[in-house]
Parts: structure tokens; C-alpha cells; sequence
DNA sequence: GTAATTGCAAAGCATTTGCAGTAAG
DNA sequence: CTTACTGCAAATGCTTTGCAATTAC
């Protein structure tokens, strides 16, 4: 366990924006000048195979990181990408024993929602490219 | 409405792969050997904001694509990036009105499931990268 | 005829990787 | 000590874009 992941690890559990690798890097490099982004990189890769963060399934041109790992439901903006957490989550319906041709098995389900967030749906809402 | 532009569309619709564009391109290429992989992208992008098409939110390195616009649900393979669709899909819960802080409006949902499919289940199943 | 579209090649980004040096245990 | 990890920079892979030529209507 270096600085560096110790620090990304902290950092990442701090905010609940559910940032990119880019924008954790951007914070990290606050409290540690010199890091690089590869670092920053690795380490998330390591973390997540790790179980201490996940990775979000989402779509859209940049990963992003979530460092809260208990089962929760998201909401993307359309418009800009960002993720924020379902305060009250949607119950549903029992999966397991759930079968699907051509699939050895089944190992979990997410609800995502769409949407259009706050900022986005003041400045016009002009169909932006998700990051 | 170009030949170009019908045929992509054409093919899209004939499979049931959900296939990435370069996927889609080396289809295409079997009956326009000069396409370019660059025209595959603008008319999928056009065909998409005509809604003829969907784009996959699903994550993994590549976009995918679905000619079949009715609303339906995914499972997608952990190990190979495969998506498929669910035949007998899951009812959710009333998703109208429903209220996300920080959210303008709420579009829609997606329930995707995580699963392995049959092939990577017998290739012994290391942890390989998502396409 | 004119506006949209194409093929090609180059550019753009996000992410990954090779390597020599550094730090952790 | 030894192995894992770092910073840096170059490489990769997918997607987008500029441009001159072509096609659709």
C-alpha cells in the first residue's frame, strides 16, 4: 500500500461525484504534486479488482469510479455525463435464478437511469456529447 | 439516403449481435468493398439521432449498436463484451414522476444484466478485457 | 445545380504499457 | 534484499474530423 494509492483511495471515498480517472487525478495531484496519470490509472485498476472501489458500467467516452461498493442505482445525465446516486433506490423484482439462452449464468443486474441534470437543462438544452 | 447509408442500416437490422462499428464495417464490406470505417460512424451517428437505431449505454471499450429500438433489456457478458437480449423481459416498477435530486427531469431506465456467456464459460473463465 | 455525403488520411482522446529508477516490507 | 510500484513518455485503440471529390435529389 504506497502513498499514492492510499491517497487515491481517500480521495475517491471523500466525493460522491463519481469522478473520471482525469478529474480523480486532478484532486490527487493537490495533495501529491508529482503523480503521474498511469499511477493514477493502475491503481484504480487495482482497487477495483480489489472489491475496494467499482468501476461503472456506463457508457460514455471516460470511465468512471465510484468508491462507495454497496449496491446502489445511478442517474446519468444525458447531457454531460454525470452520475449521481438514487437516494431511494428502486425495489426490483428477484433475479436470481434468472436464465437467458446462450448465458452460462447470470451474476447481477444495475438499473441505470436517464436524465437531464440541473446545470445542463438551464444552458439550453442543446444535445452536448457525453463525456 | 445513400446505398451506403441503407445497407448499414439494412445489416444492423438482420443481426441480433448488437455489433461495435468495426464489427458493422467489416459486414458492410462484404457488399461495398470501398465503405470507409468513417462513413460507418457518421451514419450510425445519423441514424441514431434519426432513431432508427440505438446506441448501447453499456460500458466496455467499444459503442455498440441496435437496430431494434422497441424498449427491451441486455445482459452482457463480463468476460467478451457479447450482448444479448432478454426474451422474457423483467417488469419495473413505475418509473413516471419520479424525483432525483439535483435532476430536471428523468427520462428513462435501463436495466442491463452481468453475466458469462456460454463460450466464455467453457474457455476456463480468466478475468479477459471487455471489448 | 447545390447541399449532403463519401473515401482517405490525419488528428484526438482516453487508456495502457515499457522501462529504468524508487520505495515498501 | 527483493518485489512491487512509480514517473515518464511512447504506444494503442476507438472515434472523430478536414478536405477534395462524388453522389443524391
Amino acid at each position: 500500500m504506497t502513498r499514492q494509492r492510499s491517497v487515491i483511495l481517500e480521495e475517491l471515498r471523500k466525493v460522491d461525484t463519481h469522478p473520471t480517472a482525469d478529474e480523480l487525478y486532478t484532486i490527487v495531484r493537490g495533495l501529491l504534486p508529482h503523480i503521474s496519470l498511469g499511477t493514477v490509472y493502475r491503481n484504480l485498476e487495482y482497487l477495483v479488482a480489489a472489491g475496494e472501489i467499482a468501476r461503472l458500467e456506463s457508457a460514455g467516452s471516460s470511465m468512471r469510479f465510484d468508491g462507495d461498493v454497496s449496491g446502489h442505482q445511478h442517474v446519468r445525465c444525458l447531457h454531460c455525463g454525470r452520475i449521481a446516486d438514487l437516494v431511494h433506490p428502486l425495489a426490483l423484482p428477484a433475479l436470481h435464478g434468472i436464465r437467458v439462452e446462450g448465458f452460462d449464468r447470470i451474476v447481477g443486474a444495475r438499473v441505470e437511469f436517464d436524465g437531464v441534470c440541473d446545470q445542463c437543462a438551464l444552458r439550453a438544452n442543446a444535445p452536448a456529447r457525453v463525456k
